[in-house]
DNA sequence: CCTCCAATTGCAAAAGGTTTGCATTTGCAT
DNA sequence: ATGCAAATGCAAACCTTTTGCAATTGGAGG
């Protein structure tokens, strides 16, 4: 789906700079910062501002087009939800290529939890590692 | 085990701060942010400095004395690493209460992400919401 | 017990990432 | 075409974490 029809299907403004930062996401597999994505962005849209960045990361966030992930390592990372539905990741330390997977564990231990009397209302499951591309090559490019 | 053994089992220095830091961790079972621990550790240690905290945190991880947790919610979270060998956590959001898990998803996917061609070298596993207390009692008290 | 050195700490400043207030601009419903 | 709420740009604030440096301290070796 197109940006336009993306916001306009959440009834959001479509403003030049969220078409931007949607078509930026568009056009990786790889999860990207908000930083990378700024700096993305701003080549189609100089003066674009960083604020505008950020808080449209959050509209969309809020709005499930965008995911947002936080790796062990620290920061934040943002990639467009592509499923529908819940899912988890795979994702490349080297290239930061981002895999959805269909797998997820909470199925086995839902009924675990709950004899414990623990609520889960979320969880996160991601796996971090290298790619079949990336454990071949050798050299290391932006690793994070 | 007390923090004194803690850390010459680790071979660190034992100091005040040091062990100041991990018996605030003991005397709790859950999740605390790095402002969380100092302002409880200056209650005993007043004096102690806030980049001291950071840098202690920092060398007890990577000896494996505390475990590193970020909510998706943002922010870094610690909390003393009570189990020998891998586990995940699953961790209240209303008290912070932090409960181990013995299971751990990546046994059953391990083959699958071989086959992709993918070598996993990290992952985590978090499960968030309300333990029996919180699910019961109903104030919210620190929500995070 | 004393001495000495590397490790640790406190302090202050910097860095880094993110958020916020406000005036201006813009999308879009009417 | 018009008006208004929403979105943007800008600059400053904020918060968390890191860093350089001088002073202090733990503990190994004498």
């Amino acid at each position: 789906m197109d940006a336009e029809k993306l916001l306009k299907k959440q009834q959001l403004k479509v403003t030049s700079q969220r078409k931007a930062i949607i078509r930026v996401l568009q056009n990786t597999d790889t999860v990207l910062s908000a930083h990378d994505i700024f700096s993305e962005v701003i080549k189609t849209l100089p003066g674009i501002n960083f604020s505008t960045v950020y808080r449209n990361l959050d509209v969309l966030l809020s709005k499930g087009i965008v995911c947002r992930i936080t790796p062990e390592s620290g920061g934040v990372l943002y990639e467009l939800r592509r499923e529908d539905g819940h899912h988890h990741h795979v994702i490349c330390k080297n290239c930061g290529a981002s895999i959805p997977l269909e797998y997820c564990p909470m199925e086995d231990i839902q009924a675990k939890l709950m004899e414990k009397g623990f609520t889960p209302t979320e969880h996160r499951f991601e796996i971090y590692g290298y790619c079949e591309k990336c454990n071949k090559g050798g050299e290391l490019n932006e690793p994070f």
